[in-house]
DNA sequence: CTGTTAGCGCCTTCAA
DNA sequence: TTGAAGGCGCTAACAG
């Protein structure tokens, strides 16, 4: 077994009798004679040397790792988003620090100086709310930056995003043609942008299709998870009798299904139900909930090559990149489909 | 704004007419003359200086790094332990490096590799599969390493496991004090840790209650899976007809439960059903599921900490920690707890 | 082909 | 209090 101690060229050169140099060399599979390559490849193998990581950063200049900053961790579609993102960077040779911002979006201008630190190459970074603030850091931040969602205004950066206005549209149009009409809206906060959206293009979309918006039938759940959900599932069945329901995403679509069931009315036949993001949770669910795919697994692998390649080409011109919404239909929004095996 | 180029120590001495050292002291806090601190703050300011991360990092030795590697991503429990680690280590001034290992064992041993060269300061490594050449790496890693499972014979390294054995225990009790007594098991790999463990506690409860252990009534699903449950628990009804079956984790326990809503049969009253980790998915299950709590957010929590107990005392004892499980009841394994509200 | 050397950016003795 | 200088471990340019 090798030595357990740390090690360095230096240890490695003296051991094998010849140069710091030549053992870089051959570390590096760079032009030697066999016998050298033979006695550094023994001393290395002996002393178990390993490069250092740091030292050769600090050479090169680079890290070879991506930091990712996602505002909602634990809501599934983020961990499909993180598993690609992951896959492919890594495949470039990339490593992935996690920055976990909560929803403070200090925490956001805090990771943006720490990025100018140095500790990585680039950032994804997906913010939940946008702050002014946080558009100038973005702007002044020397590494690149691309950004899952919408980049404030005036920052020019490249981007991917969802189009969940259009999204929403798909959601009401397919309850529409299921002959439904009074189709409530259980969204997140109005004050992020997501949220922000999907109230616009569900107001869009009721008007579109001549339907009235009733106040009583839109309400936003204090945030994106399950048990905010509930309460806002809760809120609207007390204040209106829809017979469809979209949600902001498949966590509040879940939430609203559970609380549908207990007041003992049925799916899909007295309420319809829609979620968003088509994750797994999506299919899980009894019975499977139709859901706008936004796209995300694409979104993610789009992020992660855009910036791949700007840290290969500084130079290259901004993208701005939008991912089409299409629509999974299930069982929750189609009377007669569980018999029908959907 | 700041200025958008790269800035070092030397430029903002230049500036402020200082010396480099100065600079330093005055970015680390150490005493300075008013002059000097005013003069440095200002040109640093307008440079918009950032002390670089990779330089400290090879001065000081250490990275302040952690990395994490689990098998399965995609596990719903394996977001929640990643959550908690990521809370504990950034707390203490860590970053978090995701490794991402697939199955193949392989990966684990390249990661050692790269673990050596110093790119973190530290490891916890969730391994499901556990082979002896593993074992030997972790033996011979520099590098203070946590295990989360099981540590291979022979390999004394700080780790902390569930006793998934006991959970199976708590989980066909339960189930025998509901009066059920055809008790089936889906089970994941045999090959994986988890998944020897968890047949043996199954076995052993069984006997321990007098029932026999039908072969029949025991499948194995290809991984830990939505999708490999489907194809399990459908093995499994078909060669059986159980009155109960456990899980080896949530995700196994839903696709069972799918499949026997879709045979016609009624959770809990034909079949009960009994999960594993206790996910949020065992809540938002329609109807919940009974779950054997592994302590999974404890565990992540006892590693974290065990991690940077050994990072700040390389000299303190190992330390081998066992998290005792405890179940919690739902709807999916008691008959007329839907209508009192579990 | 091989060795010597100059940094990468920072911290930290050691003198002044 | 401040500055000069060495070195963390490595790579690359330059001699030999």
């Amino acid at each position: 077994m090798p030595q357990t101690k740390k090690s360095t060229l230096v240890l490695v050169a003296e051991r094998a009798g010849v140069s710091i140099a030549s053992v870089s060399r051959v570390m590096n599979g760079l032009p030697a004679s066999e016998q050298v390559v033979e006695r550094v490849r023994k001393a290395a193998d002996e002393l178990g040397y390993a490069p250092n990581a740091t030292a050769r950063s600090l050479k090169a200049g680079k890290t070879e790792q991506i930091a990712l900053a996602v505002a909602d961790v634990g809501n599934p579609v983020y961990v499909g988003m993180m598993h690609e993102i992951s896959r492919v960077v890594t495949k470039a040779g990339y490593r992935l620090v996690l920055s976990s911002t909560g929803s403070d979006p200090q925490d956001q201008i805090d990771l943006l100086t720490a990025l100018n630190r140095g500790f990585a190459d680039g950032l994804i970074l997906s913010p939940l709310r946008v702050t002014e603030q946080l558009g100038e850091k973005l702007a002044g931040s020397r590494l690149p930056i691309v950004i899952i969602g919408s980049v404030p205004p005036g920052v020019e950066l490249d981007n991917v995003r969802a189009d969940s206005a259009t999204g929403m549209g798909l959601a009401v149009q397919h309850l529409v043609e299921q002959g439904r009409e009074r189709i409530a809206l259980v969204n997140g906060p109005l004050d992020t942008v997501p949220g922000a959206a999907r109230l616009g293009g569900y107001l869009r979309a009721l008007e579109a299709h001549g339907l009235p918006a009733n106040p009583e039938a839109q309400v936003a759940a204090k945030d994106f998870t399950y048990r905010a959900g509930l309460k806002a599932a809760a809120r609207l069945l007390d204040q209106c009798t829809p017979d469809a329901v979209v949600c902001a995403n498949d966590l509040l679509a879940i939430a609203v299904q559970k609380v549908v069931t207990s007041r003992g009315l049925r799916i899909p036949d007295d309420i319809a139900i829609v979620g968003m993001d088509d994750t797994e949770l999506a299919e899980l669910a009894q019975p499977a909930i139709t859901s706008v795919d936004l796209g995300s697994v694409k979104r993610a692998k789009t992020a992660a090559r855009l910036l791949l390649r700007r840290l290969d080409d500084p130079q290259a011109p901004i993208e701005q990149v939008v991912i089409e919404p299409s629509l999974t239909v299930r069982a929750s929004s189609v009377s007669g489909a569980r018999e029908s095996g959907l």
